[in-house]
RNA sequence: CGGGGUGUGGCUCAGCCCGGUUAGAGCGCCUGCCUUGGGCGCAGGAGGCCGGAGGUUCGAAUCCUCUCACCCCGACCA
């Protein structure tokens, strides 16, 4: 492709809406426009990259097996009222003029074709894939192209006669996963993860580290745990028991709210102290105990409470239905409200929590004796430092970006969509799916974000747009052009992909600039200077590295650098 | 959805508090000359109903009200 003709709209000036380095530099370097809030549109290069990754994917996704489908986007809405996920929150956008949405994903459709012709135990297995425009109502927005309302998706859906068939897919998947990151060059770690809304058994994500996630990651450097903290777990201790079990004791506490004065208040260790956090579940109330200060995990929490819809209490609310405000509020005689604990309290006595009223605490409290608890669950969010569930040694924790994310979706939608097929006794059985995702432009985004200098983006060969750049330094000299024209001609003749910088009066620093910012992995430098000698040079983006070649050599030698 | 911020030429921004020339700068763009190894120089030029609507005023980019859009923090997030 001669830059001449070619439409790469390149910036000097970072744009002021761009934040994180993958978004400045697809809008600099002409990747992408934004149309409006979480939506783009890709520019020729743009589609170029994005292209590549989508080959290595396929690639994978046909190695183990996968028939890539293409899947409307339009959906009847019935299709998810049946599933019941139409009204999860901020999930599907609509269309006005009919009864028909958006897909923000496809196990739906997927079902609706499955539940038509996967009739026998012969079906199966089937892994179907697709790479396709998602429509999502994300509420914000951000992160350039790593969170939109529009995107592509690599959607994979595995139907299985059984769950020991599922797990083999979902390892097929796995493998696939890492086949694909690997070749893309990016470094990424997996992380046990929570199925939400989702649904199923278990669920993995992969994940690129940066501190523009918005996940967070616990991860051991000793013994490989990885989990979202949505599931991560420690070790950290139970308090224990105190010998003798007082009768409770109210205490005064004026205008101590928080655990943190009540421990400099009444100089007593944290772990004497049930915190009382106050809640609605699909509108009934509920109070969460945590011990001390430990922060509750909202992840967690809808995991112990099967789902739904739960959220804190608005204040008002709050005094009405116990008598006080946030800060005095505890767990004995409370009623009307379903009482859950973290696991860290199961089975103390000697807390301390509020009494229900303004300024007074209680003491001596037993959970066993004073609380009816409906439940010890895990609900709290691990901290940096604390000890690995596996090995014991801190555990590190870090924000992460999700690449993709496999789930075990067992029988949820084999159930409300009807999948079944006959066992070999002519038994009727719920078919057995997996879910698989990948977000294509976070593929793209996510490489950028680990492969870029202040100059602009450093692409590997498997997902530059062109694998050279070819910059004629000076068109106006007959000798450099005429050189880098036949250079040109005859790399296109070997199939190699090229950019050629042939713009007439742009002068070279402008030329080397937007060589850098676009970031093909090498550049084939074509200049006086060089041609004095019968030389080129060819540069290495990633390392800068420059050599200068006999210009009867350069083929020879640019194919050797692109077979590395 | 709560909090904050920003809308002035293609991009980055100044001007706004404290209303009053013809609304500015840099970059980019066009023309000519010049230059040719790290976003070159000189000269000339095009391009803006100051996000939108309403109001106050003799007069509004500037003050007030409403509204829309975008960005950030939080909430949320398959």
């Amino acid at each position: 492709m001669r830059l001449s003709k070619a439409f790469i709209p390149t910036l000097k000036e970072v744009p002021s809406d761009a934040n994180i380095p993958s978004h400045q530099l697809m809008l600099r370097g002409g990747y992408m426009r934004q149309l409006t809030a979480g939506v783009y549109s890709y520019l020729p290069l743009g589609v170029r990259a994005l292209t590549k990754a989508m080959n290595v994917v396929r690639e994978e996704m046909n190695a183990v097996g996968g028939q890539e489908l293409l899947l409307p986007a339009l959906n009847p809405e019935s299709l998810w009222i049946q599933s019941g996920r139409r009204n999860v929150p901020n999930f599907i956008l609509s269309i006005k003029e009919r009864d028909l949405v958006l897909a923000p994903t496809h196990e739906e459709v997927i079902g609706y074709i499955a539940s038509m012709h996967i009739q026998s135990y012969k079906d199966l297995p089937q892994t179907w894939y697709q790479i396709h425009t998602t429509f999502r109502n994300e509420p914000r927005p951000r992160s350039g192209v790593l969170r939109g309302r529009q995107f592509i998706m690599k959607d994979a859906y595995s139907l299985d006669r059984s769950w020991e068939d599922l797990d083999k897919s979902y390892d097929a998947q796995a493998e696939a996963y890492k086949k694909i990151f690997n070749r893309c060059g990016i470094k990424f770690f997996i992380v046990g993860a929570s199925s939400g809304a989702m649904g199923g058994t278990g669920s993995q994500e992969f994940m690129i580290e940066s501190e523009f996630g918005e996940d967070t990651t616990a991860l051991c450097a000793s013994c490989g745990y990885a989990a979202n903290l949505e599931v991560a777990t420690s070790l950290m201790p139970k308090a224990a028991r105190v010998e003798k079990n007082e009768p409770l004791k109210e205490i005064h506490t004026p205008n101590v709210k928080t655990i943190d004065q009540l421990v400099e208040f009444l100089n007593i260790d944290q772990s004497r102290f049930a915190k009382s956090l106050v809640y609605r579940h699909n509108g009934k109330p509920l109070l969460i105990l945590m011990l001390g200060n430990d922060q509750l995990n909202e992840s967690k929490l809808t995991a112990a409470l099967g789902g739904g819809n739960a959220s804190p209490m608005d204040a008002e609310e709050l005094l009405s239905l116990t008598g006080a405000d946030g800060g005095s509020i505890g767990p004995v005689q409370l009623t009307g409200f379903r009482i859950i604990a973290d696991k860290r309290l199961e089975g103390l006595n000697g807390l301390i929590s509020g009494a229900n009223k303004n300024d007074y605490h209680i003491a001596n409290i037993d959970l066993a004796r004073d609380v009816n608890v409906d439940g010890y669950y895990d609900l709290r969010s691990i901290e940096a430092g604390e000890p690995c569930p596996k090995c014991s040694k801190p555990l590190k924790i870090s924000n992460a970006i999700e690449l993709g994310h496999i789930f075990k979706l067992g029988t949820k939608y084999s159930d409300t969509l009807n999948i079944t097929y006959l066992d070999e006794s002519g038994k009727s059985n719920p078919v057995i799916m997996g879910s698989y995702g990948i977000g294509m432009e976070r593929i793209v985004a996510c490489y950028i974000e680990q492969n870029h200098d202040k100059d602009g983006i450093i692409w590997n060969k498997v997902l530059a747009p062109y694998a050279i750049h070819l910059i004629a330094v000076n068109m106006s000299s007959k000798e450099v052009a005429a050189a880098s024209e036949k250079m040109y001609g005859q790399l296109g003749e070997m199939g190699v992909e090229v950019l050629y910088d042939d713009r007439a009066n742009i002068t070279p620093g402008f030329k080397f600039k937007d060589a850098d910012l676009l970031g093909m992995p090498i550049q084939v430098i074509v200049g006086d200077k060089g041609l004095k000698n019968g030389q080129l040079e060819i540069k290495r983006r990633k390392t800068g590295e420059r050599i200068l070649v006999k210009l009867e050599d350069a083929l020879t030698e640019i194919k050797k650098i692109l077979s590395e």
